[in-house]
DNA sequence: GCGACAG
DNA sequence: ATCTTGTCGC
């Protein structure tokens, strides 16, 4: 057998991304009254990802759907390209949901990436949906002491790409536009989310991820 | 070359 | 992300 060349470069698949960036979209394309909110996460086993999808009524943030899908990962971690390991685990759960979600919150950036495209805007795209990327550190950017609110601007090279905001638990979450969504409603809608420490439909999608993952580890 | 670096 | 028990704090 010849010798099977890697289909990817860390380069190429930063260009990816670069390309990829020209269709992201800054601006709200979500319906005025959003009735379902949806979260996705990821856990590990050994070299399988177990992925998780969550449908949350956005009114009152209770739980609707859940979906999990398994995939063997095909792509080491390496900062900067989380969404070549993540999406098609993510994608697969998606798929399953019968409840489409008017908008997807993403563990991971947006557009606060250095070649933005962050997970969060990389699936929003493949979607041709709404995300939001909601990070629990920064990738990219730098933050100034918090002003009066509880939010200051997330910037790269004086470029805005997100938002550090803090929850009532004092924690920072970094919040920046995944696809189809301005920054501006991205934080009011994370802000509506939170109740904790962290938006509840990522925190039950990593919660689903994680009872899945023992159920996997421990027949 | 050195340091930073989502999950 | 994951490896891990009890423990300090709101």
């Amino acid at each position: 057998m010849p010798n099977l060349k890697p289909v990817f470069s860390i380069e190429k698949a930063h260009k990816a991304q670069l390309q990829l960036s020209k269709f992201i979209v800054f601006e709200d394309r979500l319906p005025k009254n959003i009735h379902f909110v949806g979260g996705v996460d990821t856990a590990y086993f050994k070299d399988v990802a177990i992925s998780a999808s969550v449908v949350l009524e956005f009114n009152n943030l209770n739980l609707v759907e859940a979906q999990v899908a398994t995939r063997k990962v095909a792509f080491p971690y390496i900062p900067t390209l989380l969404s070549f390991r993540e999406l098609p685990s993510t994608l697969a759960c998606i798929k399953k949901l019968k409840i489409m979600p008017d908008i997807f919150l993403v563990d991971g950036q947006g557009i606060a990436h250095p070649y933005r495209c962050g997970f969060a805007s990389h699936l929003g795209v493949v979607l041709g949906k709404p995300t939001i990327g909601v990070a629990k550190s920064r990738l990219t950017g730098d933050i100034e002491p918090f002003p009066n609110r509880d939010f200051t601007y997330l910037k790269d090279n004086n470029e805005v790409v997100g938002a550090a905001l803090r929850t009532p638990t004092g924690k920072t979450l970094y919040v920046s536009v995944g696809h189809m969504i301005s920054l501006e409603t991205a934080i009011k809608i994370v802000r509506h989310c939170t109740r904790g420490s962290i938006p509840e439909p990522i925190r039950l999608a990593h919660k689903r991820a994680t009872t899945e993952r023992r159920k996997i580890s421990k027949p």
